[in-house]
DNA sequence: GTGAAAGCGCTAACAA
DNA sequence: TTGTTAGCGCTTTCAC
């Protein structure tokens, strides 16, 4: 492996001034920035990432925690991560905690060890239990749709009120009035809970009353919205489902299945959240924000307090847009 | 952050008596050990990961390459590979390639200058690509399904063929005379292409001719079961389907859906691969070697090498074990 | 069984 | 604008 030193050995110049070309250091003078990159191309030098960042005092890798990677908001906002955190020479590392709170504290206090740059915990750890967590850790950390007190820090949201009061508005628009709502475990996670609410909400501006009975609460994943399935099946007055997400609607679907009922013909189906492309032609209205845009700005956030920005932290909320493919309408 | 320095004052053993201690060295007296452990305690000292791999050249750090980690082919096998990783120290980063073999160089050039301790490519690219990629990495590999010619590696193997073999004898043993085959295809997956042949095998042994009409090919996901379907469809003789994995079937069923037809009773489906648990009541035949255990196994393999195993290179195969769920029979 | 010293490859403060 | 020097925190000879 080829290092500074046997570059400097071959050309005559200086490590530290080496250090700075690779560094970007405008101090240096041009002439000398090109003989460098000569000897460096020529060579074939690679700068050693761990010495660096033993020096840094951080390695370039950013932890990215998720609930469920099969899960497609959390799929689509990764994307968008990776692409800037690469883009700007950092790894993303990605883990999928299945919700389990034990493992991203474990996880977290992994990337302390491992001095990671940075996080970004889409987890699905409540506030609290993560507030706990990020405090033992120094690195810098952008929150995507969560809701922290204690800690100040940059915080990334889509607007879940908004789009479950727009999935709901959508069926409420198709005429039903008995809509059910598949929903998730509302202590533990924030972002159905506001979807939840955005539901209600747009019950009762629109006159019909919120009755509890027709909200059932799943762990989000495709198996609970087939046990959720069941007991929808069982009132016979429903005729509108909003789903809190998109796996859930899966698990209704699904199960539907295998009892002869065709879903997407005899419900009216909507999410609250953007659909997998594949889906986005069935007859499943969805709102949401756009995923990942949010992940770009939650990566971009996060690569300027690495940097050691000094600009005071900041929240910046996507606004939910609601999406139907109308040329699927005559389905129903 | 307290250092090795730090403990060497408070306590008054030198730094590489602290060292030998949390590395194990037996060449320590009893008493000293002990001392040492109490202030490690005491002090709740970390080592510096990155300090300590910069000695060593490499980070404990292990990449896994898979293709789509939304196929419960690569989800399970991770998770063996998880386990055994994890307990012996090493940060298992998971990559999704998407079967794009351009970032899996990518990837794979990345583990070089992280300095990673080891490689596991469960990829999409074939083995002439994956070899030139591996040549140029120092770091220990082990392959799972793959078969490399030039390169002496660990491999563990499951045994793909005899996956295709019984699924497709399965659906025989039913009566099936017209079986169709949802292939991958073939110049980019050795493990589709060998369940394939075993398909061939199947019905040739019972005195069925293969049709090469009724193999169909797609990429492995649910988009193309999708497609395929249609195609499927189109042949009224077809009664039997072989799919050489889930997602492919989990597209057949879907489209099956949209066009009235109710695949898992009208049709007498088997998957090349084990299924996810959720299927597993589905009245879905599946053939397959344990997953987990391959990945537990291709881990155990890595680490050895990683700590210098002059072992000579072994290849390992699983069996296919076919499981099929009687209690669903009766729905045929 | 233990400690002193060297060094991994890099960056950064200080000199020149 | 460049070079010299001093570490970063650890492991690893080599003496003792």
């Amino acid at each position: 492996m080829v290092t500074l030193k046997d570059i400097e050995s071959a050309s005559g110049i200086s490590k530290s001034t080496i250090s700075r070309v690779i560094n970007n250091d405008p101090n240096v003078k041009q002439e000398t920035r090109e003989k460098v990159w000569e000897y460096i191309k020529k060579m074939n030098y690679k700068p050693n990432i761990v010495a660096r960042s033993m020096v840094k005092g951080t390695l370039p890798l950013v932890l990215v925690i998720v609930g469920d990677i099969q899960n497609n908001y959390f799929a689509r906002t990764v994307t968008g991560i990776e692409k800037v955190l690469s883009d700007e020479g950092y790894m993303p590392v990605v883990y999928n905690s299945m919700y389990d709170v034990e493992k991203e504290k474990r996880l977290i206090s992994m990337a302390r060890d491992f001095k990671f740059a940075g996080i970004i915990p889409m987890t699905g750890a409540n506030s609290a239990e993560l507030e706990e967590s990020l405090m033992n850790i120094s690195c810098p950390a952008v929150l995507i749709n969560k809701d922290i007190r204690k800690i100040q820090l940059d915080e990334v949201l889509g607007d879940d009120f908004g789009s479950g009061y727009m999935a709901a508005k959508h069926l409420i628009d198709n005429g039903h009035k008995c809509i059910a709502h598949m929903s998730g475990n509302s202590e533990s996670s924030a972002v159905s809970k506001k979807r939840e609410s955005g539901y209600c909400a747009a019950l009762e501006d629109n006159g019909i009353k919120v009755d509890k009975n027709l909200i059932f609460r799943g762990n989000l994943d495709i198996k609970s919205g087939y046990e959720i399935a069941k007991k929808i099946f069982e009132n016979p007055n429903i005729t509108g489902i909003c789903s809190n997400n998109f796996l859930m609607g899966m698990g209704l679907i699904r199960y539907g299945r295998t009892v002869g009922k065709h879903i997407l013909r005899d419900y009216d189906l909507s999410c609250c959240e953007c659909v997998p492309e594949m889906y986005e032609n069935e007859r499943i209205a969805y709102a949401g924000p756009d995923l990942e845009e949010i992940g770009k700005k939650a990566a971009g956030f996060l690569i300027k307090r690495i940097k050691n920005s000094k600009e005071p932290q900041q929240k910046i909320y996507f606004a939910a847009t609601k999406v139907y493919n109308p040329k699927n309408k005559s389905n129903k």
